[in-house]
DNA sequence: CAATTTATAGCACCGAATGCCAAAATGGAA
DNA sequence: TTCCATTTTGGCATTCGGTGCTATAAATTG
C-alpha cells in the first residue's frame, strides 16, 4: 500500500537510495494478467505469479494488496478524472447530460489499450471472485456520483435520490462495459453513450427497440 | 449444497430414515447473524458459529456453502417469486411500471420479518466482504430482469437494451434498500417504489428534488 | 569503510474452504 | 435381536489467500 515517493505526484525527483525494487506493478500485472488468460483465475496461486516475474510471494503483495487488486489495474486515477469532470461542468448543463459526457470522456482509450482493457473486464465479469470484487470498487465510483448529484439536487449523497442515480448510472454504465467486452465492436464509448441515453429517458420502450 | 428430500417441495413424505441432523439452517443462521451483530462479521469464525450451534466446524459447512452465505438466507425463493411476477404481468401494462410493481411486490415483509432483515441488509451493504459476494447474488436477479425485457423489446437477454435495464433496476433497488436499512423509515416498499418512478422518468431533475 | 535507507526473502500463523473416510445414529427387514 | 442400508456427523489433512515479524541484501551518502 505505502508504494514509493516516485509514485507521487510532487516533490523533488529526489534520486533512489537503498536497495533497488526488483519488479514494478506494471510487470507484475502482465505477467499475472497472461497466466489469467492462459490457465484461468482460480487455477493460478500467488505463487506461480510470483515465481513468473522472479520475486517472492511476500514480495507479491507489496505490489498489490491481493490477487484481485492486479486486474483493476490503475482504476484510482481513472475515478480522480471522473470527479474533476463532474465538478468542472457547467450547472447550465442538465445533471444527466453531465453524467453521460463525463463518463464518455473517462472511458476514452487508446487503441493500445483496448486488448488488455478487453481481457481485464472479462475477467471482471465472469471470475466470480472477481465480480464480487468488483462491488468494492465500483462503491467507489458510486460515491463520486452520489456526491456530485447532491450537489446538483440538494440534500446528502447518502439520500434516495442521490444513491438511486449513482447506483443506476454505475449500472447503465457496467452493461456497457460488459457488452462491449464480450461482444466485438471496438466500440467502447459509443456503448457508454447508449446505454447513458437509454438510462436518461427512462427506458421508453421504443427507443429501447431501436 | 444437496439438501434433503425433506426441503422437496413434491414427493411422499418419507419418514426420516438415517442419522437425524442436529441443527437446521435456521438455527445456524440465528447463531451465526446474532454473532455477527453483537462482534461484527470479520471478528466471528466460523468455529465460533459452530460451537455456538454445538456442531463441528465441518458440519457447518454442509448447512452454508461458505460463511456469506448465512446472510442471504432464503434469497432464491424471492428470485423465483420475482420471475413469475415478471411472467405473468399483461403485455399491457407498460415495461417499467411492470418492473416496478413487480420489485414493490416481492419486497413485502411482514413487521415480523423486518428487524432481521435489517440486520441482514445492514451487513450487506456495509461489511466488505459481504458487498462483494451480493454481486454475486445480485447476478441473478439482473439476469431475471434481462429476460423479461428481452421479452419485451426483443433481441437476447445480453444485449445492450436488457443489461443496462437490469442494472440499473438492481441499482434502484439496492439504492432503495440501503437507504431503508441506514434510516429508521419503517416504509421499505415505498422507498423501492420512489427509486424505481425515478428511474422510469429519467432522473428529472426537478422531480428529483422533490 | 561505516551508516542509513529501502526492498526483499522467509518464516510462522490465521481463517476459509474442500476432499476423504471412519464412526454414530436411525429405520427396516431377517 | 441382529444385521443392513441409509444418512448425518466429526475429524483429519490439505490448499490457498493474506498478514505480521525479522533478518538480510543492495543501494546511496559521508
Amino acid at each position: 500500500m505505502t508504494r514509493t515517493a516516485r509514485h507521487g505526484a510532487d516533490g523533488p525527483p529526489a534520486v533512489a537510495r537503498g536497495r533497488r525494487p526488483a519488479t514494478s506493478r506494471e510487470n507484475v500485472a502482465r505477467a499475472a494478467l497472461d497466466l489469467f488468460n492462459r490457465q484461468g483465475y482460480d487455477e493460478t496461486t500467488v505463487d506461480e505469479i510470483a515465481a513468473a516475474v522472479g520475486v517472492s510471494r511476500r514480495t507479491f503483495f507489496r505490489y498489490y494488496d491481493s490477487k484481485r487488486e492486479v486486474v483493476w489495474g490503475e482504476f484510482d486515477a481513472e475515478l480522480v478524472r471522473l470527479e474533476e469532470k463532474l465538478a468542472s461542468a457547467s450547472t447550465d448543463e442538465p445533471m444527466m447530460d453531465v453524467l453521460r459526457r463525463a463518463v464518455v470522456a473517462t472511458n476514452r482509450f487508446g487503441a493500445g489499450e483496448l486488448d488488455e482493457l478487453r481481457i481485464r473486464m472479462g475477467l471482471i465479469s465472469s471470475v466470480p471472485t472477481l465480480v464480487a470484487h468488483s462491488a468494492v470498487r465500483y462503491a467507489e465510483w458510486c460515491d463520486v456520483v452520489a456526491g456530485f448529484v447532491a450537489g446538483r439536487i440538494g440534500g446528502t449523497p447518502d439520500d434516495l435520490g442521490p444513491q438511486t442515480v449513482a447506483r443506476a448510472a454505475l449500472g447503465a454504465a457496467m452493461a456497457a462495459f460488459t457488452c462491449w467486452a464480450r461482444y466485438d465492436t471496438d466500440d467502447l464509448t459509443g456503448e457508454v453513450d447508449r446505454a447513458f441515453r437509454l438510462l436518461a429517458t427512462g427506458f421508453d420502450e421504443v427507443r429501447l427497440r431501436g
